[in-house]
DNA sequence: GCGACAG
DNA sequence: ATCTTGTCGC
């Protein structure tokens, strides 16, 4: 009989987020991760693969009632696992919580509870969320061939946001979305927009330069500063008010072009991704019910 | 010194 | 992120 495989095991332990750190050594483990860092396609599936057109309800995680009682789930379809956090401040504790989908629908829920170490600071988060984000994906039994990561990429001050360091650690596709931008120029104002328009990140001068750099197309000094995320319009309202645009970029193994369309394959109708919104939902239980024992 | 910043 | 109710509009 052969061993059993720890699918779980860490493939870079050496960039595990050590809150023990002075700020100068996170910067440069973050510019080691950037360098280390795939910002190019490397995955074996395809976006269309693990789109999700029915918006599962989020308390259940369930597809809706209506929905066609179609045939079994394809069991080969990639595993999205998305990932969301939930605090407990009077505690300082963080709720993770990874939900494994597959062929659209829910196959596994995973949490962990982790005590916070440093505070939050832009640009560090990894090193306040890397461990207990880690934690819930050791205590998830499925492999994942993607992750969903809630927060920046690519679109980071050294280009290692939480999307790439916790790819990175586990040598899996990932891709960040955030809510938010932390930095870069887009290239057309992000204003009143269409569902499914998006335009390109770009880095500023807030932005370092890392080696990945030289593999992408924009190495051209004349085609302007790298691409590095996109702000993508996931939702949007006919005559209410404006929906910000979500900001996307690679975490590892995927471009910036395939990180719109995979998150674009992802959404069913909100403005989160369904890995995400789920995974937020998750959380959310865990806290509650965490606050409801003391 | 000012500005600016994921979750 | 979290603390929190109602409320405006489709």
């Amino acid at each position: 009989m052969s061993p059993p495989i720890d699918t779980n095991a860490l493939a870079r332990p050496e960039f595990l987020p050590d809150p023990d750190r002075s700020r100068e050594e996170m910067e440069s483990l973050q510019r080691e991760l950037a360098a280390a860092a795939t910002f190019a396609d490397d995955l074996d599936f395809t976006p269309a693969e693990i789109a999700i057109d029915e918006a599962a309800d989020r308390s259940t995680g369930l597809p809706p009632a209506r929905s066609e009682p179609t045939g079994d789930l394809d069991p080969d379809a990639p595993v999205v696992v998305g990932i969301d956090q939930a605090f407990r401040p009077e505690r300082d504790e963080a709720i993770s919580a990874a939900v494994a989908i597959r062929d659209g629908c829910v196959i596994e829920y995973a949490d962990a509870v982790t005590p916070l170490s440093i505070p939050y600071v832009p640009g560090l988060l990894a090193f306040r969320e890397g461990e207990p984000i880690l934690a819930a994906l050791e205590a998830l039994s499925v492999e994942p061939d993607l992750l969903v990561c809630d927060g920046s990429g690519r679109i980071h001050f050294r280009q290692a946001g939480i999307a790439t360091h916790v790819g990175v650690i586990r040598d899996l596709p990932s891709v960040g979305v955030a809510k938010r931008l932390l930095c870069g120029e887009p290239d057309e104002p992000v204003g009143e927009r269409p569902e499914g328009w998006s335009t390109a990140i770009r880095a500023d001068d807030s932005v370092e330069r890392v080696g990945g750099d030289v593999d992408d197309a924009d190495a051209d000094p004349d085609a302007g500063p790298p691409v590095i995320g996109h702000a993508y319009q996931s939702r949007q309202y006919p005559n209410s008010r404006r929906v910000n645009p979500l900001y996307v970029s690679p975490g590892h193994r995927a471009s910036a072009e395939t990180t719109v369309e995979l998150v674009a394959a992802l959404c069913a109708g909100y403005k989160l991704p369904e890995p995400t919104r789920l995974a937020d939902a998750h959380a959310d239980r865990v806290k509650r019910r965490l606050d409801g024992d003391g």
